[in-house]
DNA sequence: TATGAATGAGCGTTCATTCAT
DNA sequence: TATGAATGAACGCTCATTCAT
């Protein structure tokens, strides 16, 4: 009997899930509305609250659960052999999030956002996202002076704050990835 | 007659910020409310929306005048000679920044932010940040195969990486300064 | 379980039209604010948008629902047995539509409003006003060479022409009553 | 001297006049803003309110004009010899008294409008309607029990009455002129 | 769990009109 | 006469979240 509510109770989140999934891919995540999400999946507002802490959390889910999709896919991809290919190989990921301002906002706001007890979905994927960087550092030519983790948190910084330039009307129009370049040879490459 | 009439415009506004900036002290700027800003001075709703675009105009607005205050004082304080005392240095912008999640949070959301033809004020704090530590990097030691603006931009970019980290469940208790010194110490150094 | 919320739903919406009466009966229709609506019914802005489009819908409930109680008295009455009899039957309806400029602005306005699916409260007085007269011509003296349809939409524009010179300085001061017996005379007796 | 302002004035005024008329064709009067006609005419707004007591003051003055226009030509074709010919010669009257929701409501509201000491160029117009129909009745089929004054008053009536039935969802559909026809039919004709 | 009406605080807007210069 | 910044009182709206059923 339990298990017969909690396959109701799955469905039900699934379906909201889905519908939002939906929803993004037709108006992007700032658009998304609560509403909508409960409508198109058929369920009334309070099941929404039910089924999810709040709509950030949704949000979250929905990102965290893309940026994952990315990420598997992007671990299958050959390990890079140097800084431009990291840079490539990371591409999908920064892509995404930059694709909305407000994924991009949403991201910085959640990247250490961890209820006490559970790591939010993003803070894992910020979490990967040096993990995975620290693996490719066995392959890229790096300075070994510090860890590869250092390095890695580094990386991701460096990839923040050019990310954050490309909303930028000052910068936007320099180029993401040369900027990166730039930032990753300087703090990758060991000073001769 | 065209100074006449700036008189007063200048005046009304003026009313206006220091309202605002007086609100600001007694309740922070989170809880800052258009209603209690155009009451308290003592003009019209309307005349408000006529001197800013919108309530984070004026956000935006202030704190961008309050970070150029801190770096007027922090500019008259002694040249930093270390990393240490680099990141002490900045201690009153940073401390700042992380004053109120929400002043981090539009800090970010404007650090690029530009209407197509005019810099924000915020954006214009970021540009002041790299171009103070680049004066810095002078009396600092650092690495020098790499432009003191390169370094200083990646001075911006660990800090904001400490100072998302402090909003972290997971890294909260770390204290800021610590993960700074090490990310500076690892990226402003020579690697041998 | 629809029901019970269609009784909150009913409930709320009496609140709201309770508390706009009375305030209608303390200020007129012109000074109706609908903070003042929501506030006196205890409920929230956002729930009277939710149960009315606008003011302007509450302000078309409030009047046709006065003039329909209006008119369930007027139809009490004695039945007219003259022309004159005729406009004192309709003494009440006339002096409620020239009670204030701005309902009567708002009858006009509204007389054949109505959204393409639904017939507005105000639409549905204006015909009902048809409809009374329209039987009261059974035993008013009157023509019968056209239909008592036609004479009684004849009565209505030429009270509202009457009505409408009303507050007119030019006519003002002559009495709506005497104008609109000579109109109704001219209209409704059999030339000879 | 004085002739000189009077000239400037003239000027101002006209400038006034031709902008809104301007902005009139190209939006309509409902659209039309205070703000669109002073910067369209090059003048400051409080210039406008030296030459206009209000904007109702405009609006009465452009409708005013047209009509007094429309009543030109109407007055220059042929005098008509029946009802038919007569809902035939007032069209273009009707036509642009129905143009607009908003230029009919006003119509209404200022029908009977005059300030206390001059009458406003909206009742000259409902004024001149008498008139011109009147004169015509010289011509048309009609009773003759009543004065001529009295007839043309009530085709007015009855136009009006048409003409809010236009607006309406119930009765928009059914032809305005053949609405006019059977009241005016029935208003013109002596009973038998 | 599910429901969905109700909440609620505040933002942004409107735009004719006024008034000090 | 001309100027145009300032007025001002509501209105409409947003929309995530709550809670009684």
């Amino acid at each position: 009997m339990q298990k017969t509510v909690q396959k109701r109770t799955l469905k039900t989140r699934a379906r909201l899930l889905d519908a939002a999934t939906e929803l993004v891919s037709q108006g992007g995540y700032e658009a998304l509305r609560v509403e909508d999400v409960v409508k198109s999946a058929g369920v009334a507002k309070g099941t929404f609250f039910a089924h999810f802490q709040d709509k950030d959390a949704l949000m979250a889910h929905l990102i965290g659960e893309k940026l994952a999709a990315i990420f598997d896919q992007v671990e299958q991809d050959p390990v890079p052999g140097s800084v431009a290919e990291l840079i490539q190989a990371l591409a999908p990921v920064h892509d995404f999030m930059t694709s909305e301002r407000y994924v991009f906002d949403l991201l910085i706001r959640y990247s250490g956002a961890a209820a006490i007890t559970e790591i939010g979905p993003i803070a894992r994927c910020f979490e990967r996202y040096v993990r995975v960087v620290e693996t490719w550092l066995n392959t890229v030519p790096a300075r070994r002076d510090v860890t590869s983790e250092l390095l890695a948190e580094g990386v991701q910084a460096f990839a923040i704050q050019a990310m954050a330039l490309t909303f930028c009307a000052l910068h936007g129009s320099e180029r993401f990835q040369d900027r990166l370049d730039i930032y990753l040879k300087a703090w990758l490459t060991p000073a001769a």
